[in-house]
DNA sequence: ATGCATACTATCAATCCGATATATTAAAGC
DNA sequence: GCTTTAATATATCGGATTGATAGTATGCAT
């Protein structure tokens, strides 16, 4: 009725594990621009943490902001010119704090799950089509995993070699609950399962 | 040197299974409040499709702006106005056309992948807290999945048991692989490497 | 010669996330 | 009895992320 002094929070701070941790991680193995870092979250990180240029560009400016990275323009001809970023000490140590959350997350956002849920809306035709859409994806993806490590970002070996490894059992364990298990969603019987489950 | 009329994109209102339809989806089990497709997110569908308040709020907003939900507000004693939305004929096509999509994605964002990538930079012990941490988490949800169904929001019969299903498929190669794979982030012979690679 | 890929930069609107605010009642703890 | 916590409900706000687009230049293939 007459508010006691709200302040608007000030969250102070939170320890995460964001794109700007990230970029700083990448900068350990050496100076990069803002391209060189797309293009390692195109091949390696971006499986498990995407990024694009909205996310990248802005957290590097940030960063400079803060002092936790530096860079230099390097004048290209023909070639726009480049910004090459390195982390300073200052960001070596935010680093660390970055890296010291206890309880980082680990969150799956799926379209997919979400529009199976709703099968019984959808034609057995077209459940088949997204369904052997994401095997092929999957397909894709442990070929690229299989030939790893490839990509130039990894000093991190005992890190990237866990982490390309969960990568690819958590792939094929994906392709093969779907082998086993696709048929609960365009069984002809589905009638009568769900209507003997709803009668006893 | 003179741009042959490009225009400013004009999205084609791309098709997507976003929080929108996942909540006209919801819907078609019967009406529900804000607060209670919340619980619906919290009990199933957020394990792979989280949202809350901030974005559920605004979605019914939108919804009800575009006919494709109506509400009734209802006085109750005690608690606030309930407000109960409904999906309406038009807002069920725009559920079919939602999941018309081919191509749904599947994401992962894990902080916790991304900081062990860098486990190099950290503490034995601490890489041990947050495996730990994170076992406990998959042990509780492992938990929780395996006396599903136990929500209300389940005319999805079929596609419920399959993500369910999944889930609890996915949770439990998580924990295989992080038990038979954790000593590679820890082993003795690591303090060795790092020395080496400073020392020269 | 025209379009497409690659190499670089960068921004914008729409959306989403996490935390917070407001209000009331009921149960649970001290 | 008093107080804290949980549950029922609503809603908003700042900050971060997404996905698409823009701009500029070179080289390659059709």
């Amino acid at each position: 009725m007459h508010r006691p002094d709200i302040r608007p929070a000030m969250p102070a701070e939170r320890i995460s594990m964001d794109v700007k941790t990230v970029c700083l991680g990448m900068l350990t193995d050496g100076p990069a621009s803002g391209y060189d870092m797309k293009k390692c979250f195109e091949s390696s990180f971006g499986h498990f943490f995407p990024a694009g240029y909205g996310s990248i560009y802005p957290a590097l400016a940030a960063l400079a902001r803060s002092g936790l990275v530096e860079f230099e323009k390097i004048l290209q001809e023909g070639k726009p010119d480049r910004k090459v970023y390195s982390i300073t000490e200052k960001g070596r140590e935010e680093l660390i704090r970055g890296l010291s959350n206890s309880d980082p997350s680990h969150k799956i956002r799926s379209e997919f799950l979400a529009t199976l849920w709703f099968a019984h809306l959808m034609s057995e035709e077209h459940i088949n089509t997204v369904i052997d859409g994401k095997l092929e994806e999957i397909e894709k993806f442990l070929h690229v995993i299989d030939q790893f490590p490839d990509c130039e970002c990894d000093s991190a070996q005992k890190g990237a070699l866990f982490v390309a490894g969960f990568g690819k059992h958590m792939a094929s364990e994906f392709r093969k609950y779907i082998h086993n298990n696709r048929d609960m969603l365009t069984d002809e019987d589905e009638e009568q399962a769900v209507l003997a489950a709803v009668a006893q």
